[in-house]
DNA sequence: TCAATAGTTCAATATTCTTGAACAATGGGA
DNA sequence: TCCCATTGTTCAAGAATATTGAACTATTGA
């Protein structure tokens, strides 16, 4: 396995957070990983989604910058690279983090 | 020409509004729409793109919610749907227009 | 009516997304 | 140590989306 890419924190760009945000899976991972401590793929909170579809997302949102990836054992450790976001982008993380998403209606 | 479809403010998503400010080109738009009042399409910023990938980028940010494009004569007006926004996604434009996109070094 | 201007739509190519299948890494027995 | 169950990653093929030149539509003015 090749090592996974993080960027530094420096290098973390707009336009590629809010990318990694824009998908539904991608926001309901940010935001359970927010609201407790490190998770697994498996935990992430996207029951229904197949294994490399989680991969997949999981590497947008580390390359994006958002989610730092350490092998614990047999599964990996996910953390949200909260401290980072908020010194880089203020108040973004926040912003989109409080946004209720369940109910599309007015 | 088809009329140009404008969600209801209700409708718009959180997904939506993230992915269309994702790409540099409509976040430039976007911040321009939000400096000044309303634009054609050729006064969007991006002088160096091709008509039909702004028109494209105009559907992309109309769909979404974020623009409402009105027939002005020969010529587009375009505004930014900022009140809305706000009373849909509380918080969430300022804290993205707020973002230094200029330069990513740290 | 003819031409100029501003955008949209179409079509072809390119890039990205989704996901089953194969592969790799770790740890726990027997 | 050798299997093997568990977790993720990588690969590959088809689906979906993005880019853009060319053709088309709508509006205005001469």
């Amino acid at each position: 396995m090749r090592s996974l890419h993080h960027p530094a924190a420096g290098a973390i760009t707009l336009e590629g957070v809010l990318h990694a945000l824009s998908d539904p899976a991608r926001l309901q991972i940010v935001r359970n990983l927010d609201e407790s401590c490190p998770r697994t793929c498996g935990e992430a909170g996207c029951p229904s989604l197949p294994r490399s579809t989680l991969s997949h997302h999981f590497r947008i949102l580390r390359e994006a910058g958002l989610v730092r990836s350490e092998r614990d054992g047999v599964s990996m450790r996910n953390t949200l690279r909260r401290d980072e976001l908020d010194k880089r982008f203020p108040g973004l993380l926040a912003a989109v983090l409080s946004q209720d998403c369940g109910s599309e209606a007015d």
